[in-house]
DNA sequence: AGCACGCCGACT
DNA sequence: GTCGGCGTGCTC
């Protein structure tokens, strides 16, 4: 048998070890050990044991044999919240597709940005008296370095450690002497940064309805008698979700465990965090996307330390180091933006499932309209479901115009407003009150086509169309590549080039066309794009210093306006034709939320979609509010067609330089998948009906960036497991290749088109 | 981070 | 010569 070598990651938190050292796996642990696991290895010259992790194992080493090392063996025992990420990341590597050394950095935060805020400084032990004297033995010594520092010492009583090796000039095994003689002491300072400044400011409590009440006693029934389940709460917009999210914190506080808060970075909001502040106090701290590597790094720590017990954030909130997580709660959960978009491309959801089973934590999903695959799962008896169906705000829920745009236009109206929401948005400008717009364009641009000929401007390196921009440029969301725009069409030389009008700022110069003097205010993508113009825009319109507001999927999530009796959604079928599994149920989405918009205050609401597809479900149940019925309407399509969350998927992507290699390299691959397909399959022999299907290689949607080329093709099983086996298999088989200049990725269940 | 190695001035 | 402080570099 050849021998086996592992590459094992040090456990010394130091930025010059941040790399793999190869060692020999003796017999005794042949089999044993798997990417993650926990070893006890020599070390420098002395060969100290310490501890470190097992990253990659394989049978080729790439360092001089006979200097390499033996493993020493396993660690008694694994506990530590160190252990228990390391533990994450390798399940992460397994089920999502990576190396190890991108889990590893998924899950714990940036080392680079330690020594920066880790002040660590010197602390003068011995009065002044006594340190003169040393300084002079020293002197006599011709001890410079020292001396110098003694000196330094004897001036002011702390100096930063920077000080010393910088300044100074004086090396640690200097310092190191001093603080044997007992002059002085080292100490990292631990004052973290918290971006948190909150008084525990103690607040009404609202007491709980029956429905959000029992929510609350059956989780912690479970709960105290050691059950762990996952719950899903299906409650409507305004049925006062949040309000039992806060109860189960407290309650698990009261236990002496911690909560993560799972929140979509879009509804990261002040005023949903000013909820949590005023609960918790500064025991609550914020992981969000604009907090510096450093800070992140410090909310860890102190969340190790035991200084907060709750953290709201993002997906990655998920992976803040505990010392006892109890709860974890994900509200929104059929976000799309759980779903990671760059490797490993985990989900929030099952990593949430991952992270409880370690810590012995319960996971709570709330959603107004659940995801596909959390309200299977709740059906199969996975999830504890419960339903919150009252709403505690606002008043009842509007009343939905469905209205055909082919019978408007057959009827002579070419407008892009019907003639229904016409007549409700005058009405709404006579009364005072506001209105909203919502464009559920998803990846659709203001490309430009010539009419003469049908050529469609697009980016020489992404193969996406280019839109158009003010100043008559085109520029590739892309790779940023712009142009001016061309006056004669490139290939027919036809002057009737021109842009296709569908942004939201086509929409408000027609809006003003059409009621001269109405205030407008627009939200997309090109609105929003620094820091914080996305809540500038919320609040003025919150203020009221607009009668419309006009933009794409992101009006629809969060906030409340209380003044808004009306909201149109202009084309409903651009999100319903993506070339996307999905888009069913993320019309269904957006439109039940976008329709929910309407009315939240005293004043009852309306809502007018329009539509070229009126009889589709997605739009008929949306327009009904009938979560239940859409349901049922797409897990049967599901179901015929074998999408997740019925079966499941992988999509393999093969990117590469020479288009014609990723090509060939994506076909070999596929042929690999299907000739070991029986094989694959067999293993399980009870499900040996249930067989691999292989769809592809195609190139990808976008199947170019950044003169990259890429294929996909897609695996589809009903088993999860199959699918890690055939993402194992690909791994092993690339191995052995070595394809030059090409890489691949694995995406599991993706929510995007690729 | 910790530890050895090697350089250089000082003292028996 | 040797002793010991002090910077440098390596760790599979």
């Amino acid at each position: 048998m050849n021998t086996l070598y592992a590459d094992i990651i040090v456990d010394i938190s130091h930025e010059k070890l941040d790399r793999t050292f190869q060692y020999r796996v003796p017999e005794s642990l042949r089999g044993r050990l798997e990417p993650g696991a926990c070893v006890m290895i020599p070390f420098g010259n002395g060969n100290r044991l310490i501890k470190g992790y097992v990253v990659a194992l394989g049978e080729t080493c790439q360092f001089a044999p006979e200097k390499i090392k033996d493993i020493a063996g396993m660690p008694e025992k694994e506990t530590g919240v160190e252990d228990k990420m390391i533990a994450l990341a390798a399940w992460i590597r397994r089920n999502y597709g990576c190396t190890m050394i991108q889990a590893l950095k998924t899950v714990l935060p940036a080392k680079q940005s330690v020594k920066k805020l880790e002040h660590r400084q010197l602390v003068r032990l011995m009065n002044r008296e006594e340190i003169l004297s040393l300084l002079g033995e020293c002197e006599r010594k011709k001890q410079v370095a020292k001396a110098r520092l003694l000196k330094a010492l004897s001036e002011q009583e702390t100096i930063p450690y920077e000080w010393i090796t910088g300044k100074l000039g004086v090396s640690a095994a200097t310092v190191n002497s001093i603080v044997k003689s007992g002059a002085a002491k080292l100490v990292s300072s631990e004052s973290y940064r918290n971006p948190v400044k909150m008084q525990s400011v103690e607040a009404v409590r609202n007491t709980l309805s029956e429905e959000q009440q029992t929510i609350v006693t059956e989780v912690f029934a479970d709960f105290d008698a050691g059950r762990r389940q996952t719950y899903l709460i299906h409650g409507i917009t305004g049925s006062g979700k949040t309000e039992v999210y806060m109860r189960l914190i407290g309650e698990m506080i009261a236990r002496g465990r911690q909560a993560i808060v799972l929140i979509p970075e879009i509804a990261l909001t002040y005023q949903t965090l000013l909820r949590f502040y005023q609960r918790f106090g500064d025991r609550v701290s914020v992981m969000n996307s604009t907090l510096s590597p450093g800070e992140k790094y410090d909310q860890c720590e102190r969340a190790k330390a035991g200084e907060i017990d709750v953290i709201i954030g993002p997906r990655s909130a998920l992976f803040t180091p505990f010392p006892s997580l109890g709860l974890i709660v994900m509200d929104e959960e059929q976000e799309n933006s759980y779903k990671s978009e760059s490797t490993p491309k985990y989900h929030a959801r099952e990593t949430a499932l991952e992270v409880a089973k370690l810590y012995g934590a319960s996971v709570v999903l709330g959603s107004a309209t659940p995801s596909l695959e959390a309200y299977y799962r709740a059906g199969k008896g996975e999830y504890r479901m419960f339903q919150l169906t009252r709403r505690l705000t606002g008043g009842e829920l509007p009343t939905v115009y469905t209205v055909d745009l082919r019978q408007e236009l057959q009827e002579g109206n070419r407008s892009i407003f019907s003639r229904k929401l016409q007549e409700l948005m005058a009405d709404r400008l006579n009364k005072g009150q506001q209105t909203i717009l919502f464009l559920n364009r998803r990846g659709y641009a203001g490309f430009v086509s010539c009419r003469s000929c049908g050529e469609v401007m697009k980016c020489p390196h992404c193969d996406v169309s280019l839109s158009e921009h003010k100043g008559g440029r085109l520029i590739c969301h892309y790779c940023g590549y712009t142009q001016p725009m061309p006056k004669l069409c490139p290939k027919c030389g036809s002057k009737y080039i021109l842009g296709f009008k569908a942004g939201t700022q086509q929409i408000e110069e027609k809006l003003k066309e059409l009621y001269p003097g109405v205030r407008t205010l627009r939200m997309d993508a090109d609105t929003t794009r620094t820091k914080d113009s996305y809540e500038k825009i919320l609040s003025s319109f919150a203020n009221g210093e607009a009668d419309v507001l006009i933009g794409t999927q992101m009006i629809v999530k969060g906030h409340d306006f209380p003044k808004v009796t009306l909201v149109g959604i202009l084309a409903a079928d651009l999100s319903l034709n993506a070339s996307d599994y999905r888009a069913g149920e993320r019309t269904f989405q957006l439109l039940t939320q976008a329709v929910g918009r309407a009315g939240r205050g005293a004043l009852p609401g309306e809502a007018v979609i329009q539509t070229y597809q009126p009889d589709h479900y997605a739009i008929t149940c949306a327009a009904a509010q009938d979560y239940e019925n859409f349901y049922q309407e797409e897990i049967l399509y599901r179901e015929l067609s074998g999408y997740p969350p019925v079966a499941h998927m992988l999509a393999v992507q093969i990117y590469g330089k020479e288009e014609e290699n990723a090509k060939q390299l994506a076909l070999r691959l596929t042929d690999v998948v299907k000739s070991n397909m029986d094989f694959l399959s067999g293993k399980q022999k009870e499900q040996s009906n249930k067989k691999i299907q292989v769809l592809g290689p195609a190139p990808a949607n976008i199947s170019k960036i950044n003169d990259i080329y890429r294929y996909v093709f897609y695996v589809k099983h009903a088993e999860y497991d199959v699918l890690v086996e055939v993402k194992d298999r690909l791994e092993e088989t690339l191995r052995q290749w070595q394809p030059r200049q090409m890489s691949i990725q694995f995406d599991f269940d993706p929510v995007s088109v690729l």
